[in-house]
RNA sequence: GGGCCGCUAGCUCAAUUGGCAGAGCAAGUGACUCUUAAUCACUAGGUUGUAGGUUCGAGUCCUACGCGGCUCACCA
C-alpha cells in the first residue's frame, strides 16, 4: 500500500474510532447541486439568502480551499457542481476540526442553507456535514484532468470523474439512442431482441467470435449482424421492426473499429431503398436536433451539415467524378485489376471478383471524399448477396451506403425476397470462398426456409451507432464513444 | 501483423552533448472566517514500463519484450 493510501486509511480508522461509519447505508439528500443553484438564482433582487429554506446536498469532493476557520468545498453530483462554505462558528469546533478527515474524492453530505457569496456564487452555507463514502485513492489532477489515453480507457470511472467532456459524450450517447427509439416508435416500428448466440453467423461478411455451449455440447458464434433474424420477423408478419443491439466481429482495432459495436437495423415492409434513404436523413437530422439542438458538427476539421436532403450519387458516377474511373470500360475482373494496378492503387485484393475490386477503388477514390452526408447508390451484386437486383441491370443491386465524415455510417437495401435468386447468391458466395475469399456470406438454411414462405417487398437498414456518435459528439476515435473499448490485457 | 512515436512521483509535465532525476497539482505540518487553478512557509514522496547490454557513468545510446497512440493492411 502506498503512502497516500495509508494516510487515507488512517483517517478512515479515526472516523471509525470516533463511532462514525465512513460508509453509511444511505444519505438524506434533498436537493441536487442544480436545485440549489436554481434556488439561489431565484433569490429576490439584492437578497443573499432564502428565508428558512434548508437543503441537504451530497456529492464527491472535487476541490477544497482551506482558509483557516472557514473552508470552501466544491461538491460534484450528477447535476453538476455546487460550492459549500463550512465555517467554524456555524459548524461547531469539533465538526470543523474533523474536516481534516475529508479528502478530495470522498463523498460527503452537507446540511445547510442556500446562499450567495460576496461574488454572487451559489453556495450552501453548511451547518453540519456527514461522511458518505471515504475514497482511498486521490482523484486525478484537478486542473489538467486525466490525459493519459490508456488510463482514460482502462479506468473509465477516472476519466468520467475528472473530465467534463467525457461526461458530455456519454450523456449525449444516451440521449441519441433514446431519440432514435422515440423516432422509430412514433413511426410504428416494433423494437425486438433476437439471438446473440447463433449456430451460423450471417447477414454480413465478417469473421465471428466462437464460443461453446456446454449443455448442448455444440459450438456457437456471436452474431455479426442482426439482418437474417429481423427478416425472419418480416416473413412472420411484423411489418416494421428494429433492433438496437451489440454485434461482434473478430477483426482488427482502429479509430473506426471496435470488435463489439452497436448496430441499429430496421426493416420496413412495402418500402424500398429510396424510402429508407429518406428515413435515414430524416432520422439522423431529427435525432441530432433533439439530442444536441444542432445539425452542424465539426469533425476532424470539417464542418458537417446533416440537414436533409443529403446528396445522392451512384457508385458508378462517384468513381467517375472522384477517380476519373469509367467502370463500363472495365467490365471484367481481369480488366479492372489491370487498370487498378496501372493506377498504382495499394492493396489490390487477389481474390473476390469484380465487385471486390470496385469496392477497393471506391475505398480509395470516393470514401475519403464523402465528408458531407452522402448516399452512394447501386452496388455490384457480388458485394451484396442479400440485396435485390436493380431492374434492367442484373450486375447491380438496389443498395446504398451512407457516408459521413469520410467513413461509412449506414448501409441499406431493397431486400432480396426472391428465394430462388437468394439461393443462387449464396452459391456465388460459396464459389468466392472456394476461390480463397474467407470473408463471405454463409448459407443459412433456416433463413432460406423462411424466405421460401414469402417475404413482402421490404427495405432494410443498418446504422453503426458508434460511428454516428463520433460525428454527433465530434470525437475522432470510436474508442472515445464506447465506455469500455476492447484493450489488450496487462500480463503480470 | 508491418512502420513510426510514446511510457519519468498518485495526476499533469520538465531534465542541454551520456555527467547529482526536477516543478506544479495532490499529500503532511503550520498561518489565514468569502475562497474558487485560493495564497504563503516548510516537509515528505522515484527500481525513469520490464529484462539485458555498451560505458568510469544511462531517463538519455543499443537489443529484446510489455502496454498505448498514430498509421498501413483487414473491416462497418
Amino acid at each position: 500500500m502506498d503512502e497516500l493510501m495509508a494516510q487515507r486509511v488512517a483517517k478512515l480508522d479515526t472516523l471509525r474510532a470516533a463511532g462514525v461509519d465512513p460508509y453509511p447505508p444511505r444519505s438524506t439528500r434533498t436537493h441536487t447541486a442544480a436545485d440549489v443553484t436554481a434556488i439561489v438564482e431565484a433569490f429576490a433582487e439584492g437578497s443573499d439568502h432564502a428565508g428558512g429554506v434548508e437543503v441537504d446536498v451530497a456529492g464527491r469532493v472535487v476541490a477544497r480551499r482551506d482558509m483557516g476557520k472557514a473552508t470552501f468545498i466544491d461538491l460534484l453530483d450528477g447535476s453538476g457542481r455546487i460550492q459549500v462554505l463550512l465555517r467554524q462558528n456555524a459548524l461547531g469546533g469539533h465538526w470543523y476540526e474533523s474536516l481534516r478527515l475529508v479528502d478530495l474524492g470522498d463523498f460527503v453530505g452537507v446540511h445547510g442553507v442556500p446562499m450567495k457569496t460576496r461574488t454572487g456564487q451559489p453556495t450552501v452555507g453548511a451547518t453540519s456535514w456527514t461522511m458518505l463514502a471515504k475514497a482511498l485513492h486521490a482523484p486525478p489532477e484537478k486542473y489538467h484532468g486525466l490525459a493519459d489515453v490508456e488510463a482514460r480507457q482502462r479506468h473509465r470511472y477516472l476519466d468520467l470523474m475528472a473530465n467534463e467532456e467525457t461526461r458530455r459524450v456519454f450523456t449525449t450517447r444516451s440521449r441519441v439512442v433514446s431519440a432514435i427509439r422515440r423516432f422509430l416508435d412514433a413511426r410504428g416500428f416494433l423494437e425486438v431482441e433476437t439471438a446473440v448466440l447463433q449456430e451460423e453467423p450471417g447477414g454480413a461478411a465478417a469473421r465471428p467470435f466462437k464460443t461453446y455451449f456446454n449443455a448442448l455440447d455444440e459450438e456457437r458464434f456471436l452474431r455479426i449482424s442482426l439482418e437474417l433474424h429481423l427478416k425472419r420477423l418480416v416473413v412472420g408478419g411484423f411489418e416494421r421492426v428494429y433492433e438496437l443491439g451489440r454485434i461482434f466481429r473478430n477483426e482488427g482495432l482502429s479509430t473506426k473499429h471496435n470488435p463489439e459495436f452497436t448496430m441499429l437495423e430496421l426493416y420496413q415492409a412495402y418500402a424500398d431503398y429510396y424510402d429508407i434513404a429518406r428515413l435515414v436523413e430524416e432520422m439522423v437530422s431529427t435525432v441530432a436536433h433533439e439530442a444536441l439542438g444542432s445539425m452542424v458538427f465539426n469533425f476532424r476539421g470539417d464542418e458537417i451539415d446533416l440537414t436533409p436532403p443529403w446528396r445522392r450519387i451512384t457508385l458508378h458516377d462517384a468513381l467517375r467524378e472522384h477517380g476519373g474511373l469509367e467502370l463500363d470500360e472495365f467490365p471484367t475482373e481481369a480488366a479492372l485489376r489491370v487498370e487498378l494496378r496501372r493506377r498504382g492503387l495499394p492493396a489490390i485484393p487477389e481474390t473476390g471478383g469484380w465487385g471486390k475490386l470496385v469496392d477497393t477503388a471506391m475505398s480509395h477514390y470516393v470514401e475519403p471524399r464523402l465528408i458531407q452526408p452522402t448516399f452512394l447508390l447501386d452496388y455490384p451484386v457480388e458485394l451484396s448477396p442479400l440485396a435485390k437486383r436493380k431492374p434492367g441491370n442484373p450486375r447491380l443491386v438496389e443498395r446504398f451506403e451512407a457516408f459521413i465524415g469520410g467513413f461509412e455510417a449506414g448501409n441499406a437495401y431493397t431486400e432480396l425476397n426472391d428465394p430462388i435468386d437468394q439461393r443462387s447468391r449464396f452459391d456465388e458466395q460459396l464459389k468466392l470462398r472456394n476461390a480463397g475469399d474467407d470473408e463471405v456470406e454463409m448459407l443459412d438454411e433456416d433463413f432460406m426456409f423462411a424466405l421460401e414462405h414469402g417475404m413482402p417487398p421490404t427495405g432494410g437498414l443498418g446504422i453503426g451507432i458508434d460511428r454516428l456518435l463520433m460525428i454527433l459528439t465530434e470525437q475522432p476515435s470510436i474508442r472515445d464513444v464506447i465506455l469500455f473499448p476492447q484493450l489488450k490485457s496487462l500480463k503480470e
